[in-house]
DNA sequence: GACTTAATTTAGAAGTAGCTTAAATAACTG
DNA sequence: CAGTTATTTAAGCTACTTCTAAATTAAGTC
């Protein structure tokens, strides 16, 4: 009996194809809806709200295949979650780029604070 | 005398310029080749082979937009070399794919010799 | 089965990325 | 300056990505 696959490890998932999957904006403000907790297809496509539902599935079906998400059916729902593992080091990535982009908002409201000071004195 | 921007702290490249820059396979490639030395725009192109020169051009000139490497001229020449600072986590993802490469070429190599032997007996 | 709700798939439009060839720039050399 | 070498810019093409609207599937309800 011919082993066709040899080797077949359960490999982590192509970084490559995570990477690609990542680079998209929309990808990854999907991702961190999907990052703490598991949420149905619904619930992510009303949030994101500046784009149609149809694009959202299509988003979370490239996650999906990129092996990112996870994806649980319950009667006519779907739901799911950040798969994290998967991630490997771009997990890191990730959560830089976020509180970085936490740390842009804090700066705009000191800046806001600042100049209504300043406007005031 | 007003100042204009605020909080002008050098900033790290945005990681998200970083992101797309390696999220493709070719500026991988590069990026690569200027890893460890200075390399001149010729002996990229050169290295590269399997694409023009204007290719390898634009795709260096995304590079250093990015941030990803540095330019620095000589007479006619230029030449690039990887700023590996700006990559910050970025460089792990990198490290990793490519020991990952280099695995699956050992194992490719070794598969081989395993059925050339097996052929043979 | 007919209807509703949840979500996906399909088909197609618009924009973009990466490439090629040809032309242009830039620095040196006689 | 005319010529050569190193490299980039410009123009145009193709393929891919991402989106939308419409059609479809799938599960549950009356």
């Amino acid at each position: 009996m011919p082993r066709t696959q040899v080797r077949t490890r359960k490999r982590p998932v192509p970084l490559e194809a995570a990477m690609e999957a990542i680079a998209s904006p929309r990808r990854r403000q999907i991702l961190r809806l999907v990052w703490g907790a598991e949420r149905s297809a619904g619930e992510i496509a009303s949030t994101v709200r500046d784009v149609s539902w149809p694009a959202v599935s299509q988003n979370l079906r490239v996650l999906k295949d990129s092996g990112l998400i996870t994806e649980r059916r319950e009667g006519t729902h779907r739901y799911y979650k950040a798969d994290r593992r998967a991630l490997g080091p771009l997990e890191v990535v990730l959560r830089q780029m976020w509180t970085r982009d936490l740390d842009r908002l804090r700066e705009l409201a000191e800046d806001e604070a600042h100049s209504r000071r300043a406007r005031r004195d």
